[in-house]
DNA sequence: TGAACATATGAACATATATTCATATATCGA
DNA sequence: TCGATATATGAATATATGTTCATATGTTCA
């Protein structure tokens, strides 16, 4: 549904087209929004935090979390699959690890902002 | 539920000891979790990017995204409960910008890492 | 004050998704 | 190769939440 109390007038036009022009392609928003919402969720932004601070394979984040070894495993591969972690195999071990810089970047800067609300 | 599959052997409680060491707060958690949430949805990421470009009112952002106006306004609303978004009064309308410079970074290093992926 | 317009909001529904359960795959050691 | 252990994954369910609908609130102007 489109603008069902707003009249034609209300509408700065000026600015609705400033924002068009400067608007990502629906591909980025998409990944953007992919990004955000890996962190978004209780679990996974707990497992990102954590080996933020030290390198775990999956039973470690389990017994961390408290959560089940499927459960972080489900989440893990989620995180990977969009480069948010790293994995390597040793054994029958895979160890995880933050995928890049930015990860912790956006975790610096959400908890900057979380401090001061 | 817990390790359903780790044994203790397989934990190494080192990694976990750290991790809980360095754990930050619950409450820090919760709102940690609460703003990447509020990013990781796409009207409101779209109304966040816009608001980046131009302060915006409600009825400009519902033309630009194409949603209704009930819709923008329960969105901005979540997003200024949590500070992500300013807002000014002018008469009838109601003028929104961003709410400090940590959202635009947020923005900003989750464009970098979506453009690389 | 009353009409018009912009915005806000409560309740309900529809959809997305995290967890669980069961099981498959992969690796090591004997 | 076989048993044990670590990890991965498909399907189902339960829960969270975004949108809609209806309506309330707030502001301006005559």
């Amino acid at each position: 549904m489109q603008n069902d109390t707003c009249f034609e007038q209300s509408v700065h036009q000026d600015r609705v087209e400033k924002a068009l022009l400067e608007a990502v392609t629906p591909d980025q928003m998409d990944r953007l929004v992919r990004i955000f919402k890996l962190l978004s969720e209780p679990t996974r932004l707990k497992i990102v935090l954590a080996l933020n601070s030290v390198e775990m394979c999956v039973c470690d984040l389990a017994a961390y979390l408290g959560a089940s070894q499927s459960s972080v495993s489900h989440q893990l591969c989620n995180l990977h699959n969009f480069g948010l972690v790293c994995r390597r195999r040793e054994g029958q071990t895979v160890y995880y690890s933050l995928g890049d810089e930015h990860v912790s970047q956006l975790l610096a800067i959400g908890m900057a902002h979380a401090q001061e609300v």
